[in-house]
DNA sequence: CGGGCAGAACTAGTATACAAGTCGCTGTCG
DNA sequence: CGACAGCGACTTGTATACTAGTTCTGCCCG
């Protein structure tokens, strides 16, 4: 049973298996910022040892959504304003310069892919990890109308903190809907060609992240890190709180 | 003797070591597209055990650097073309949009480092390396001017292909001095508040690596990565070819 | 009862051992 | 002479052992 954790039967190796699992429970706060992450337990609760644990742990700290303190411990990095903020930044830029390269004629198979995804994503009472899951395919498939659909793996791979701060806000608002105008307004521009009102539209809904992250830290100030160089403390004080 | 390849009175980890040196390698060509990296090969020459060569592999191949093939072995990935245009994009992107973010009044502490730097890139007969790294540090330094610095890290994780690409052009250049015009026009152009004419000028600074990836192609094609769906071979016959 | 020091218990970093798979070489058989 | 089977030398993936360091804990002493 326990050995099952990671997949029975997936062909991929465990260190991806355990790398996919630990990635999805930290964007998903199911480890909540500042969890601490014991290799040896890791290895011990997933089935495996502790050398596909440690590669990945050694692979989510280059994401920055681990910190490793050596002789010390793991801990889930808690969401970084700054980083949010230099995501953000990041994520804007590939997204407006893709705009900017749109064809003149868009590949119909690839606006109905978005038309579909749109209209799942105004299902009434939609799951929100369902909502997440569209929304990011949205914006992956937007990339792809100007064939810069490979960028996305770097802006995902960079966008980990920003990502914790997406889903905080969109747990907050507890409704997507909001959401799903501002997709529909983006798209409706991009199809038509106006390049322009794309754009910003594209702006203001990438930048409401911004809001949320104040308002949240206000709540919930734990989540997030502060400015004084905070040292890690051991497991016994970390781990439940 | 051996042992000291690695550095001896580093504070750092020796898979930091490992990794940085194996990196450096990789991008300045010593180990050429399509080397074979054996772990154990590495790990003897390293004067270190397989743990700290391994885990160093694994992030290179996430950057997109090396390819691993599970029981066959490791290899410098050949410069992939579509790798090095989406590189390009990103970093474009990015770039871009930080000129179209530049603070009305500039810091001058900045933009006297950025003069510094311009003045070093105009040395005669500068060593090809050093340009290299000036021009690194310019670029950051331009991000640096509008607040987006921390932006770069994630593009330098990134362009990887891009970075041998743009070194292939220059050494094939054999003279940096066409570079060196194109920063002091982008230089010129944003500290005089031209952002229009920054935008075009870095946007044909920074396309310029296309055209270095399609003559030097022609010239030595095994550099690159072709589109049939090459296996590794070998360590015995790939290794020294 | 309080303070300080020693050691237990934990951490990650590194080294080594073993497992499982790929592939080239060679010897043998058809 | 050619095809093929099997052995062997390699590869990376995983597990385990050991090292060096940090921190909590509890005993002992003042």
């Amino acid at each position: 049973m326990i050995a099952s954790v990671v997949g029975t039967n997936t062909k991929k190796t465990s260190r991806r298996a355990v790398y996919e699992l630990l990635r999805k429970r930290v964007l998903t706060m199911e480890l909540p910022p500042g969890a601490a992450l014991s290799e040896n337990e890791l290895a011990a609760a997933l089935g495996v040892s502790r050398t596909p644990v440690r590669e990945s742990l050694i692979l989510l700290a280059e994401e920055g959504l681990v910190q490793v303190f050596p002789q010390v411990g793991s801990f889930v990095s808690r969401v970084d304003p700054v980083k949010v903020a230099d995501a953000q930044f990041l994520r804007e830029a590939v997204e407006l310069a893709a705009l900017d390269d749109l064809p003149p004629v868009l590949d119909p198979s690839l606006v109905r892919d978005l038309e579909t995804n749109l209209e799942r994503q105004r299902q009434p009472g939609i799951d929100l990890e369902e909502f997440f899951a569209l929304d990011e395919a949205f914006h992956q498939g937007l990339l792809r109308l100007s064939g810069h659909a490979n960028a996305w793996a770097t802006v995902v791979a960079a966008k980990g903190h920003l990502d914790r701060a997406r889903r905080l806000g969109l747990y907050d608002a507890s409704s997507p809907s909001a959401f799903v105008l501002q997709h529909t307004e983006i798209f409706d521009a991009a199809t038509r060609g106006d390049a322009q009102l794309a754009r910003t539209a594209m702006r203001t809904h990438l930048r409401a992240v911004f809001d949320d992250v104040e308002r949240i830290r206000a709540r919930s100030p734990e989540l997030f890190s502060s400015n004084s160089t905070s040292v890690p403390t051991r497991r016994s004080i970390a781990v439940w709180e």
